[in-house]
DNA sequence: GTTCTAATTGAAAAAATTCGCAATAGCGAA
DNA sequence: TTCGCTATTGCGAATTTTTTCAATTAGAAC
């Protein structure tokens, strides 16, 4: 069986993932870790934040602007992404519960712990509207 | 304001997402049309799948191996993937309607036609308790 | 501590994706 | 129809991400 080896980039790259709130990017990763690891390789940071997201300690998100990472523990939160002006709300953990506990039942244990449905914020539908409208 | 121009290399590209079933990349859209247009370019299909998908007529989804697209308009379905086989069981709108209905209420309009949803299968499941069972 | 082995690394090359810009061509207005 | 404006294209270059591979090293076994 294939072990998980704890090497130290794998552990400072967790580490800086953890200590950063919010999302990160693997560039921002990289840089971080650079200066105190100047031997360290991109393809490092990018395979090893793969393989953490597979072990399931970090969480990965597509935000529109390429992959970001989250670690994985914090308080679960999702995101409203507009399509339209790319704004982002937040959307509270007991908003989707009710949905993951359906999918819990029916036997699928839910990790996705950053959801994040992509629309039009209502504002942008307005916006829409008018310009349907003014034709 | 900006009109949206319907060109040769985005209806043709268009045309091949909804003409295959399922999901595609752009690599197997720019390797079926590249034979009968020559001078397309990887770029214009990149930017016209964004843009196609901006317009609401495609529909986005990164199913862990790169971005998939697929045609806008059939039954919307949705997707739960194990990240432990890899194994991708469907989930009936139905089972999301009432969650998106929720957001919709609040003022949101889901754009989403192809949710994915990451954890992990029961038989999955399973086999994790038995290793820990095991240890 | 020493040995063994497979997982992991860094560097370079390859592949995928995006960007910059001059040339082209939709499409609305005349 | 023709004209004019500008969104879009194709190309090459830049950027980002993945792959390849020989050298290294974590971690288990002794």
């Amino acid at each position: 069986m294939s072990t998980m080896r704890m090497t130290i980039q794998r552990r400072k790259i967790l580490a800086t993932v953890q200590g950063l709130p919010g999302h990160v990017s693997a560039e921002t990763i990289y840089h971080r870790l650079k200066p105190e690891m100047p031997e360290l390789s991109p393809s490092t940071v990018y395979r090893n934040l793969k393989a953490l997201a597979d072990m399931g300690r970090v969480s990965v998100t597509d935000m529109g602007q390429g992959w970001v990472f989250e670690a994985v523990g914090g308080t679960p939160h999702h995101h409203l992404v507009c399509l339209g002006c790319g704004e982002v709300e937040d959307l509270s953990d007991s908003a989707v519960r009710p949905f993951f506990d359906q999918l819990e039942r029916r036997g699928f244990h839910v990790a996705t712990n950053h959801l994040c449905i992509y629309g039009y914020c209502s504002s942008c539908q307005e916006k829409a509207g008018a310009q349907e409208a003014a034709r």
